[in-house]
DNA sequence: TAATCTTTTGCAACTGAGTGTCATCTGGCA
DNA sequence: TGCCAGATGACACTCAGTTGCAAAAGATTA
């Protein structure tokens, strides 16, 4: 069998002197935010954020969430997607890219990475002549039962 | 060079039979609509598709244009498209499957296709254990200048 | 063609995700 | 400890899309 697409691995980054030095202030509210993207496996929204972070600190508010995940996606330390049907989902930023699969039937998400599809997608854009900023690649699917 | 990915070629299917073999009666803001998807070469909004829509009927309202996006879809004769940063744009399904790419300056949707991509994401979903119901791969780029 | 019976429409009120405003609060520094 | 620009919580607002409802208009039948 061909490995086509591999798993890519985990990666805890610490985000806080990063923005230490870009001058943004360390609150407790982004601590609070920052420790619990970096903890999570999953793709929260910004509402499981705000639940998350309300058993930390019962006055955080949401649109403190809101607003420090825009300031860490434009800082680039997380990454935001707009998968179908639902309100945008957040991971940390710093890994290796992927791709993802998302399972139809309980809203779970797997990575994957193909090396040979990113090249395509290079080729193609460089054909229709073209330099790609970003892409976004999601497979909707279930679980094959066999 | 080797053809990476072929421009998918268009298409003008008819409807109106469709609807009416569904019992779903074929009524004036239907046709019109209809109509308009089947002339357009573009992704149009539903605010674009409504606009297109009142210099053919002034009276037509904008729920209905949602109303009947959702209905053409739900009944696979469009699809639906979720670009970011914008609202849904639509186009009529029937044709080959395609993929796009969007100028990120102009807003320019461009198709193309690459059935070898097609091939590695049933190879990487099936390696997931996963059959992919459908699939969103969006490229968004500039122009290169050269 | 008109009567009838649904389905569909236009309108307006509503929803959900996210943004903007602003008075108050606080982290970083002296 | 005091200062103050930047950050916060509360809440009003936006934007895309949905929903409830009375009136209008397809389809079907007479
Ligand atoms: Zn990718
Ligand atoms: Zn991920
Ligand atoms: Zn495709
Ligand atoms: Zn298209």
């Amino acid at each position: 069998m061909t490995k086509t697409a591999t798993k890519p691995v985990p990666r805890k980054p610490d985000y806080e002197k990063a923005l230490r030095k870009a001058g943004i202030r360390i609150t407790r509210p982004r601590k609070i935010i920052l420790n619990i993207l970096g903890e999570t496996e999953d793709h929260p929204d910004a509402l499981e954020i705000f639940r998350r972070a309300e058993q930390i600190d019962k006055s955080i508010s949401l649109s403190t969430v809101y607003r420090t995940m825009k300031l860490l996606e434009e800082m680039g330390a997380i990454h935001r997607h707009a998968f179908e049907g639902g309100p945008s989902r957040f991971e940390q930023a710093g890994g290796d890219h992927h791709d993802h699969l998302i399972d139809m039937d309980t809203g779970d998400v797997i990575e994957f990475r193909s090396d040979r599809i990113e090249q395509l997608q290079q080729e193609i854009a460089r054909q229709l002549g073209y330099d790609i900023v970003h892409h976004r690649l999601e497979l909707y699917g279930r679980r094959r039962k066999d």
